[in-house]
DNA sequence: GCCAACGTTGGC
DNA sequence: GCCAACGTTGGC
C-alpha cells in the first residue's frame, strides 16, 4: 500500500530547491525515535510525500512533492565526526539512525503556506497544526493530501 | 530572541 | 522506574 507523508526540513539546511537540483536526495538527520521507526517500517518505495519549510517565517509552508525512491538505510552522517548530525553513541555495527532517498517530482507554483493553512477551518484537526506537534515526518492521509497539493495550486 | 512543548539523559 | 535537568524544535 502506498502511502501518503509530509515532510519538514528547514530551508537554509536543505530546501526544495536543492532537491529540485539534485533531482534525488538523501533525507538525512533524523534523531527522533517515532520517525526513525515510522521510516523504518512504513516508508515505502513509491510513496509520495509533501516538502514542509520549517523555520522560515512567513514562508513556512509545503512548497514541493517528491517520492521516495530507496526505503531506510543507515544515515552515514551519524558516523561522520564533527558533523552537526554525528552521534558519538551510534556503532557501525548498530546504526541507530536511518535515512531514505527521495525524488523531487514538482515544486508546487503556490506555497500552501502555514499561515493559509491555519485559517482553513477544514484543517482544524490537521496534525501539522496542533501545538507541540515536533515530528519532522507525518503520515497524511489520501484525501487530505490531495486537498494540501491542490491547495498548494498543483496541476498534475 | 523568546519560549512552549517535547524528547532524552543520567542520577538515584 | 522516576524525574529533574538539559537540549531541541519550531512558531512567533
Amino acid at each position: 500500500m502506498k502511502r501518503n507523508w509530509l515532510m519538514k526540513s528547514e530551508p537554509n539546511e536543505y530546501s526544495i530547491t536543492d532537491l529540485a537540483r539534485d533531482g534525488v536526495g538523501r533525507w538525512d538527520g533524523v534523531r527522533n525515535y517515532q520517525v526513525r521507526n515510522m521510516m523504518r517500517d512504513q516508508m515505502k518505495v513509491g510513496d509520495r510525500a509533501l516538502f514542509y519549510h520549517s523555520n522560515a517565517g512567513a514562508l513556512t509552508g509545503i512548497v514541493g512533492e517528491m517520492e521516495v525512491v530507496r526505503t531506510a538505510y543507515p544515515d552515514p552522517t551519524q558516523f561522520e565526526v564533527g558533523h552537526n548530525h554525528y552521534d558519538a553513541k551510534s556503532k557501525l555495527e548498530a546504526p541507530r539512525w536511518l535515512c531514505v532517498d527521495v525524488a523531487h517530482r514538482q515544486t508546487f507554483p503556490t506555497p500552501l503556506l502555514l499561515s493559509t493553512m491555519r485559517d482553513d477551518p477544514a484543517l482544524r484537526d490537521f496534525a501539522l497544526l496542533r501545538r507541540g506537534n515536533r515530528l519532522s515526518v507525518l503520515p497524511v492521509s489520501a484525501s487530505l493530501y490531495q486537498y494540501l497539493r491542490m491547495g498548494a495550486g498543483a496541476t498534475k
